[in-house]
RNA sequence: GCCCUUGUAGCUCAGCUGGUAGAGCAAUUGAUUUGUAAUCAAUAGGUCCGCGGUUCGACUCCGUGCGGGGGCACCA
């Protein structure tokens, strides 16, 4: 006689046990056509686990999460059982859910094709049409293992033996093939529906350690209807629009080449834009008490040893040899750099807190595979700072780094940013209770700011914790870029130190932050967050005066002349196009403003104006234009 | 670094099973002088990523190196 609570707190009783399909039919017939899985008392079941007691249950479908992940983990299986039918002798491994989607690992010789991945799919619909029923079996351990080793899937086979003795496993049903597998899963395959699609297969280690042997990883994406399916898709083609590296080529900006992997080449405009960033940058800096400084791009490998560098990041350093045999280290970090300055002459508690700053070029040996365009670079730029300052002026000077930053973030567009918060991590130097005291500090800075933040336990920096700042862009994607960490190790190690009201000498707790992070990936950011339509105050190029015909030139000329000697940077196309032509390559080419000069505005000294993206026109007296829009470059830059 | 994949004109790409390369756009020149997203025509452009091999002959097949892309691992 179980009694069943509902999610709208209502009970229902029936005389007998039953499954899950059932209460959904009872509740409403069109709740059990879309029931996929349920929840008894907080856990999740198949439809058809019979209900002996009292409970709470809840019916998901495809409207829930719960649903759609059930849907994604329905799809793995099926991607397994068709490879396995498709390619006999493959072994499978794991396939578990992730974001708008699923993968499968398989070991098999042959690398899977794109052609097979066809295959695959057209397997998977006809197994979805037989619309075989699932069933669940409970199995000893020892039962599975021997199974499925007789099977010859010594993987699925090693990952049953990992649980602990004793335990039962359950094993689900398509039909004849089967998988360990906890579960839950829809009634039958004819219910994941057809709305999937693999997307590609690439290469992963066994469990995730390189040491192991490489799997062939195939991706799939999958949802509960077509619109789902194909909005998904067209996302990823909007993404693929927006690639920084397509844009950074067609807009001229940069480029990479095979002399050095990993380094840019900044073409003219995208060095503009470069520089408008760092006169930005340096403009805010300035006006919140920086001090900025220049250091060594190349110094002694002994600086290194004693910074720890050399021992603990060795692998990631470029070194030089100089003709007279010495190594020298190209410098990976600013710190110990900073440190240097900060030690020279004696500093009091007075000088305190003192933050030097340097957009400081570092170069560290990225493995070949991480290089991705400007955002994974072997060389790059940091808005690189150290703040040196008693224990005491931790919280503050982390409050005030963190207001700096999201207005910084305000002004270049991104408006939502999340803060991830980092602890001592297992490996670590320094006592305890100076831990303590870092961490206290720190939380209560991140705290204060009122953002929405998460902790990751155990993931902070040898030497202190630390908070990540992560943006999100316009069409809804994280990015990682400033950081600002505790330090309360490399200054005593590299000997700075300053003397206290009471007169010691005390050892002066250090914070390293960034705020772009890289200049290089933050531009790579910046880049793919407007889709390269920059607003007026940072596209490197800002206008383009287009003459009507020949006759007006030399107008466009001297009105391009003004323009640029007011700060804007502007060109003239001269070039013997009609006007159509002419807007519609500069419109591609993402000029935020392009003006045009005809008879009209050399009779009454103006310009017209179009702006990206409308096809409106402004008419505007030319010394108005100036004023308007030079205040506009520089009210963005105080 | 590892797995898969890829490298042809400035750009985007075509080139079937081996017979030394083509298109569109861009560029240059000429005509046209244009009022808000492609005017017409002509001309010029290539060590087919590098190195080796097979072959009478290699852009094409094989090996190898380098680079790019998708992932994995890495990201101090």
């Amino acid at each position: 006689m179980p009694t069943i609570k509902l999610p709208d707190g209502k009970n229902l009783s029936f005389p007998n046990s039953l499954t899950g399909y059932e209460v959904a039919e009872k509740i409403s017939k069109s709740l059990s056509k879309q029931a996929l899985i349920m929840s008894v008392d907080g856990e999740q079941k198949d439809l058809n686990y019979k209900i002996k007691n009292d409970c709470a249950v809840k019916i998901f479908t495809s409207k829930d999460q719960e649903g759609i992940d059930t849907i994604r983990h329905d799809t793995a299986h099926i991607t397994a059982m068709a490879v396995q039918e498709l390619f006999p002798g493959t072994q499978v491994t794991i396939g578990p859910i992730i974001e708008n989607g699923f993968y499968y690992d398989f070991a098999r010789k042959e690398p899977f094709t794109e052609e097979d991945l066809n295959k695959i799919e057209n397997k998977m619909k006809e197994i979805i049409d037989r619309d075989l029923p699932t069933t669940r079996e409970v199995w000893s351990r020892d039962k599975a293992i021997s199974h499925f080793k007789d099977k010859g899937e010594i993987y699925k086979a090693e990952i049953i033996e990992s649980i602990p003795q004793g335990e039962d496993v359950s094993i689900y049903f398509h039909g004849e093939w089967h998988d360990l597998c906890r579960g839950p899963h829809l009634s039958s395959t004819g219910k994941i529906g057809k709305y999937f699609k693999l997307t590609k297969v690439s290469g992963a280690y066994w469990r995730g350690d390189s040491n192991n042997e490489m799997l062939q990883r195939i991706y799939g994406t999958s949802w509960s209807s077509q619109k789902d399916l194909d909005d998904y898709l067209k996302r990823i083609e909007e993404a693929e629009k927006r690639d920084h590296r397509k844009l950074g080529k067609e807009m001229n900006l940069f480029h990479f080449r095979e002399e050095s992997p990993g380094s840019v080449f900044w073409h003219e405009k995208g060095w503009k834009l470069f520089q408008k960033l760092v006169a930005y940058m340096r403009n805010r800096q300035d006006n919140a008490g920086y001090k900025e400084v220049n250091t060594p791009e190349i110094l002694d490998r002994s600086l290194w040893e004693k910074s720890g560098h050399w021992e603990k990041y060795g692998k990631h350093m470029y070194t030089s040899q100089t003709p007279d045999e010495k190594i020298f280290a190209i410098k990976p970090m600013n710190c110990p750099g900073h440190i240097e300055v900060f030690n020279q002459g004696l500093k009091s508690y007075r000088d305190l807190p003192l933050r030097i700053t340097e957009f400081g070029k570092v170069h560290r040996y990225e493995p070949s595979g991480a290089l991705h365009g400007l955002l994974r670079v072997r060389a790059f730029t940091q808005d690189d700072a150290h703040i040196f300052c008693t224990e005491d002026q931790i919280t503050e000077e982390c409050l005030t780094v963190t207001n700096l930053i999201l207005d910084i973030y305000k002004d270049l567009g991104f408006e939502k940013v999340i803060l991830k918060y980092a602890d001592r991590p297992e490996i670590r130097v320094g006592d305890d209770k100076v831990w303590d005291k870092a961490e206290s500090s720190l939380l209560e800075a991140v705290k204060a700011s009122k953002l929405e933040y998460s902790i990751n336990k155990g993931e902070g920096a040898f030497y202190g914790p630390k908070v990540e700042f992560v943006l999100r862009d316009a069409i809804g994607r994280d990015w990682q870029c400033g950081t600002l960490q505790v330090d309360l190790n490399l200054p005593g190690r590299l000997d700075a130190s300053f003397v206290d009201k009471d007169g010691a000498k005390k050892v002066p707790v250090m914070l390293h932050r960034a705020l772009f992070g890289s200049l290089e990936r933050f531009i790579g950011i910046l880049i793919e967050h407007y889709a390269g339509k920059f607003p007026f105050w940072i596209a490197p190029l800002q206008v383009i005066v287009i003459p009507i015909s020949e006759d007006f030139d030399d107008y466009a000329k001297k009105v391009n002349r003004k323009i640029n000697s007011n700060g804007i940077t502007s060109e003239v196309d001269l070039k013997n196009h009609n006007l159509n032509y002419k807007i519609r390559e500069h419109s591609l080419s993402k000029i935020p403003l392009l003006l045009i000069c005809g008879k009209k505005e050399v009779d009454s000294n103006s310009v017209t104006i179009r702006r990206l993206d409308t096809n409106k026109q402004e008419n505007m007296e030319l010394n108005l234009f100036l004023k308007t829009f030079s205040a506009l470059n520089k009210a963005s830059s105080n």
